[in-house]
DNA sequence: GGTATAGCAATACAGCTGACTTGGAAAAGG
DNA sequence: CCTTTTCCAAGTCAGCTGTATTGCTATACC
C-alpha cells in the first residue's frame, strides 16, 4: 500500500478554492481548471478527489452550509450573558445577515446555490431540510418566550419564526445589493424583535 | 431599401424565448442556440437583433423588469374597491409573491437575475435603481397612511417601507423553495399589515 | 428597372468545458 | 526485494460556446 492521504482534508481545501472563485465568478462561473489552479493543484488532481464537478459542488455546499449551521449552534450554545430567547433570536439574525465581508460572500455564494437548486430538483430536499430545520429553531425560542409570557399578545410562534426568517433574508438581500446599510438591517431586525417582545 | 421589420418586435419575441428556457434551465443556462430554436428562428437571425448575448441579456431583463413595473403601477392606480394605503400594499405585495406560475415563474428568473447583478458591478445600479424606486411606492402609501392616523404610532413610513419589502422578498424565495404555501405567504402578509396598521 | 441594402441563412472558427485515458512515481505490505 | 495499490501529472477527446464571415434573397426607392 503507497502512502494515504487524508481525503477529506484535501476536498475541504479544494472546496476552500471553490468558495474563493464562487464568491467573486458565481457557482457557475467556476470550471475545474480554474478551481484546480486556484487551490494550487492540477486538474488531474483535483479530479482524484472528485470524479465529477457535480460532486465537487454538492461537496462543497454541504461543507459550507454545515459550517454555517454550527456557527449558529454555537452562538446559540454558547454562554453569553442571559441567553432569553429574544437575545438569542437576535444572534441567529445577526448570523445570517451579511455583517462581515465573511458573511457577505457567504450570501452571495448561498444565492446562487439557492438558483441552482431552484432549477434541479434532485437538489431541493436537502435545501428544505436545512431551511426547516433554521425554522424550527427559530420557532423553540419562541415557543419559550410564549410560554415565559414574553410575547405579545396573539402572536403564533411557528408563524412568527417563518416571519422572522423572512424578513432576515429579505433584509440581507437588500444589503447585499447595497440598497441597505448592514447597520440598519440588524436595526430593522432589533425594531421587529421589539415588536414581538411584548411591544 | 428593402423590407423593414419591427425590430422592437422582434427582440421581444426573442425576449419571451429566453425567458421561457431561463425559468427552467436558469439565465446562464440559455445559449443562443438554444434561444433561436426556441424562438423558431436561426443562430444568423437571433444574431441580426442581437449582436451580442450581454446584449440580449440585457435586453430581456430591461423589458421583463419593466412589465413587472408596470403591472404594479396598475395595479396601484386602477380604481378598485377603496383604494386605501393598506388595499395598494397589499397589492404591491401580491404582485410580488409568487401567487401564479407565471410569477413563479418570473422570480425565479428575477432570482438568477440577482446573482448575476451580485456578481456584475456594472449592472448593479439599474437594479438597485428598480428596488429603491419599488421601496420609495411603498413609503409613499405609508406616509400617506401616517397622515391619517392609520399607522401604528411610533413606526417610521421609511423604515416599515424596508422591512415590508424585506419580508415580502423573503416570503417570495421561501414559497419558492416549496417550505411556505403561497396562501400562508399572503396571510403572513396580511397579518403583517395588520400590525402595521393600527394593531 | 436597376440597384442598394436590410434581412437572414449557413458555415467557420478559436476557445473553453468536463470527462476520460494513459503512464509513471512512490510507498506500504508480503 | 517485489508486488500491489494509491496518488497524481499530462494529454486527449468530443462537444458546446459566442462571435465573425460570407453570400444570397427580396424589396423599397431612384
Amino acid at each position: 500500500m503507497p502512502r494515504r492521504v487524508d481525503h477529506q482534508e484535501r476536498r475541504q481545501r479544494i472546496a476552500g478554492a471553490l468558495w474563493r472563485i464562487a464568491s467573486t465568478r458565481g457557482l457557475e462561473g467556476a470550471s475545474l481548471r480554474d478551481v484546480a489552479a486556484e487551490a494550487g493543484i492540477s486538474l488531474g488532481q483535483l479530479q482524484h478527489y472528485f470524479a465529477t464537478r457535480e460532486e465537487m459542488l454538492r461537496f462543497t455546499l454541504e461543507h459550507f452550509s454545515a459550517l454555517s449551521g454550527e456557527r449558529i449552534r454555537k452562538r446559540v450554545a454558547t454562554g453569553y450573558p442571559e441567553p432569553t430567547p429574544r437575545a438569542v433570536l437576535r444572534e441567529i439574525a445577526a448570523e445570517l445577515l451579511p455583517l462581515s465581508e465573511e458573511q457577505r460572500v457567504a450570501l452571495r455564494v448561498q444565492l446562487g446555490y439557492l438558483v441552482r437548486v431552484l432549477h434541479d430538483e434532485g437538489l431541493r430536499p436537502q435545501a428544505r431540510e436545512g431551511v426547516l430545520a433554521l425554522r424550527g429553531l427559530l420557532a423553540d425560542q419562541l415557543r419559550i418566550a410564549a410560554e415565559r409570557g414574553e410575547l405579545t399578545a396573539g402572536l403564533d410562534p411557528e408563524r412568527e419564526a417563518v416571519r422572522l426568517l423572512a424578513l432576515t433574508d429579505g433584509l440581507a438581500n437588500a444589503v447585499l445589493l447595497d440598497v441597505l446599510a448592514p447597520g440598519a438591517a440588524m436595526g430593522l431586525v432589533d425594531e421587529h424583535l421589539g415588536g414581538v417582545f411584548g411591544g
